[in-house]
DNA sequence: AACTATTTATAAGA
DNA sequence: TTCTTATAAATAGTT
């Protein structure tokens, strides 16, 4: 096709190679666009030339996407699974922990005990809250006490001590922190208001390299 | 290119449409397999016939997956990005959502307080606590009540009523227990050994249509 | 699916 | 790159 028949093998010249790959390439897009118009097929031609330029026809009533899309429901091969499956299953475990999380708070807020629960867990839950109940006291009481130290005559002490003493908290507490206050004994139980709870937001081709596929 | 020149439109005939089709498929598929060896060019060619059929080629070096990689990279257009970039969303929300929770919990447990936790967050938390203490406990003693109603006479009522005498629990409890299973106050404090702390799963699941683009 | 007259693509050269 | 043109290759219509 040309003053002189050529083998098909790779053109060793340079310059003759990016000639010849211009000529074709506009000979190969040619031949897709009429394809595409008397067969009324989609054709999706995408070449990346031997220095990395990219050349593409796709026929217009599609998109490259689109191609792609088909391409992999009929082949059934699928070109992002790996990615796509690993992100799924991070996704699914995120979500089960999400729900063990969120199961754990009910629990120890003193929700869904009913469900499947057994007495045992229940005492374990219960001796879990007291514990935490004091420490978080305990916790309480030091940073009244570390106020008290620092800022013995701020005015946040003042306020912390008055708003201590106003709501006369207390029951169980057992350290040292009369002394440290120098308050009188309380004795009061603890007053039953109770802020909101937390919020839980919670080719036809007969060579190498192609083949076909034909639709059930 | 034949015995007549045909114009470049749809062949309104199906038989003929199909026939040229095949005709001309043969040859693209030849175009682009000489292309990919003459110039050392990386080429993918796919074609969806009207009925459907898929025919592809791709140049033996490479694969489709790879030549889509390209083309995305090259081109900047990201086929995938609707569908991917909803589920890393997701992900993310799905994370941050996790060490909320997680958060939380080590609070209620009694972790972390020294973190960013204010004197009335500090009040509120050993207040919810408090109740939380007193919901469990209330189902605990529900349970047993109901254990003791429905199966007074079986070997499970028994036991856990040994237990529960065994370990002298209860001081606080205000309901009418006592009156159900016809016990004497107890008035023991809390026996104080704790069981291993529940087991928080921390886990990090942790011309038209054609166009032609240069690399930068 | 084969044949073949004719059109089309393109190799080499400018 | 683009144009020219001799020639190879593709294919429309036919069998």
């Amino acid at each position: 096709m040309g003053r002189g028949k050529i083998e098909i093998k790779r053109i060793e010249n340079t310059t003759n190679r990016q000639v010849t790959f211009s000529k074709r390439r506009t000979g190969i897009v040619k031949k897709a666009r009429e394809l595409t118009v008397l067969c009324d097929a989609e054709v999706s031609l995408i070449m990346f030339s031997s220095t990395g330029k990219l050349s593409e026809f796709i026929s217009p009533s599609t998109t490259t996407k689109k191609i792609y899309d088909q391409y992999q429901q009929v082949s059934g091969i699928n070109l992002w699974n790996s990615h796509y499956e690993k992100m799924q299953e991070s996704l699914k475990k995120q979500k089960e922990t999400n729900m063990r999380l969120r199961r754990e708070i009910r629990q120890r807020i003193g929700e869904s005990l009913d469900d499947d629960m057994s007495f045992d867990e229940l005492r374990s839950l219960e001796q879990d809250l007291d514990e935490s109940v004091k420490l978080v006291r305990d916790r309480k009481y030091h940073m009244i006490a570390t106020q008290t130290e620092t800022y013995r005559k701020k005015e946040t002490h003042t306020h912390l001590v008055r708003e201590f003493e106003t709501r006369g908290e207390d029951p169980y507490y057992e350290g040292d922190y009369e002394s440290l206050l120098g308050m009188s004994s309380v004795g009061a139980h603890l007053v039953s208001y109770r802020v909101q709870p937390s919020q839980h937001n919670i080719q036809n081709g007969e060579g190498y390299g192609s083949h076909n596929l034909r639709l059930a």
